[in-house]
DNA sequence: TTGTAGGCGTTATCAG
DNA sequence: CTGATAACGCCTACAA
């Protein structure tokens, strides 16, 4: 392995000198110098020692990506199609930003703490924090952090977001214009102080509007799961009291649609169904899915922009962005 | 923070006593002094500098999850549902035998060679590999490394497949068995010794043990996004000289299906499709896809097995594991 | 059973 | 402009 001790040899030069020159501290070494050791770097193929690097300044250019799981349960956030699909555009942003990407799923605070720790872990990305306990130790690190879809705030950290109240509203809102009066809601577990709870009161604000009856036996929660999606949509089929669904994922909605099919009912003639995130599938199902569109690729954009600003200390003026939704009208949902 | 040398004073003993008791050497260490030094750990919240042993010992435990991109291509091994699925699976096995995951796109076989080095990374999984420079790259490695979905193969590396070949066979010779003498074959680029031409030449021998001629004008090479399937989907509902399409991924039957939709045309009725991979999709388009089912989740159990073993110097009886197929039935083929 | 000392590759400080 | 030197936290001979 080549360090920077065999650069310093080769050229016939000091260690500090090369250090200086790798770190760009051009200043302090002449031209000739600087050129002679970058093409002896070149040519011993030379390549920085990260560990050692971090040893010395506590601190390593790894930035975690952290998957909260609740214990017991076997899903990782790559798994969910909605949230792998920024995982690819943070890792590839950071990667030339010169920074590298972990992985890691944790249970606990203290496992959480120990892994910066144990890596001198520079950032952080989370999804999905709510205000409990989690979000306390989470408030307490030093390091900056980079909440995605989640409606907590800390002064060190920032959040990008998505309206998702205002989706809420909008996907009722339009079932409502669609001639439809009695919508049913399902989503996974509502969490005070969560996306899904946010949609939940656009749902209800939608309703209170045009003044129809917020109807609690319509709430449907359930894990998002293929199996209990699936499920959930053979049981609405059985019902007759109401005609449309908004589901707050697209992947839910597609389950829905799936089971609605399998018991012999039609969307969206028997019943209409809406979706929220607009991920591909949406395209795939048919009827297609009509639903709420978020972007995320910016998202993972935009959240490595304010991890790299936190990173090298730039003035943030809003530690908040809130990304706009639209409604994308496709065949999932009837007039009536 | 907390060092070793922490816990050394707070216990009375030297830092070579606390080193052997967090290493496991109990052989030379007292149980009383274990006891304390233990104790201390614990309430000091000691955690070892992972850069510190990676310095000194030129590992790491840290497992480099490749995504080998062709330059300017827009797309993650992430962002691909099929192998985002075991990313999780992998992620959860590895931080159980306490190893560390770092996602890294790479683009040429040097910055592949410069991450190792930065980190001094212990291993390595890779997917679709073929035999080419990048190979001749990974044999020259001295790490071991786990392949996935790769027909190549070398005495230092492991590989977790599939019966790739019957999977292609198979799903040629369901259609035949049901009444289809024309197939369509759709795949993305066909390279040699890779997944894909399997999966092709299963399908031309399928096609000419049942003395069907191979005819090149039904292979259809395309990208996998969603776009450019639903658009071959389209150019595919045009034609009328086959009556059935096996393509060789979901996603990609899944998009042709909605194209074929698009021009008006059904599936089963007026073209059958099947897929390859079984992914939660084929449950979720109507008609649900037929198509050949493999295990991705225990793809990624087994590949970090490979991976402990080969990490832990284990003796390895066979190299490889080829996982079997299955055909699942469901409705997008017509008997004819 | 325990301790001492040296070194892993890098950076930073300070002197020349 | 350049070079010693110490330090980061940990491990491993080797010594006691």
């Amino acid at each position: 392995m080549t360090t920077i001790k065999d650069i310093a040899q080769a050229v016939g030069v000091s260690c500090t000198t090369v250090s200086n020159v790798i770190n760009g501290r051009s200043g302090r070494v002449s031209a000739d110098t600087i050129l002679r050791i970058n093409e002896t770097i070149e040519m011993l193929g030379y390549v920085p020692n990260m560990s050692a690097r971090s040893l010395v300044s506590s601190s390593s250019r790894v930035i975690g990506v952290i998957s909260h799981l609740a214990p017991h349960k076997n899903e990782s956030i790559v798994e969910d199609p909605f949230h792998s699909a920024f995982i690819g555009s943070i890792e590839r942003t950071l990667s030339e930003n010169g920074y590298y990407l972990m992985l890691r799923t944790v249970e606990t605070t203290a496992e959480l703490v120990a892994f910066l720790r144990n890596w001198n872990v520079d950032g952080l990305f989370f999804t999905g924090v709510f205000q409990d306990e989690f979000f306390q130790a989470l408030s307490e690190l030093s390091i900056p952090i980079v909440l995605i879809d989640s409606y907590v705030s800390h002064s060190n950290m920032c959040n990008v977001g998505l309206e998702d109240y205002k989706g809420g509203y909008t996907a009722t809102r339009y079932l409502i214009e669609q001639g439809h009066k009695d919508i049913a809601f399902a989503s996974p577990t509502i969490r005070e102080r969560g996306v899904v709870y946010e949609r939940f009161l656009g749902y209800k604000n939608a309703l209170a509007e045009a003044s129809l009856p917020f109807r609690p036996e319509l709430v449907f929660e359930q894990e998002l799961d293929l199996n209990s999606t699936v499920s959930l949509g053979r049981k609405l089929a059985k019902r007759n009291d109401f005609t449309a669904v908004f589901a707050t994922a697209d992947i839910m909605a597609a389950g829905i649609m799936a089971g609605i099919h399998e018991a012999g009912k039609k969307v969206p003639d028997d019943i209409s169904v809406i979706g929220f995130d607009d991920i591909n599938l949406c395209q795939l199902t048919s009827p297609k899915l009509t639903t709420i569109h978020q972007d995320a690729p910016l998202k993972g954009k935009l959240a490595v922009n304010f991890l790299m600003n936190l990173l090298e200390n730039k003035k943030i003026e809003e530690r908040e962005v809130i990304l706009p939704i639209s409604l994308v009208e496709r065949n999932s949902v009837k007039k009536i």
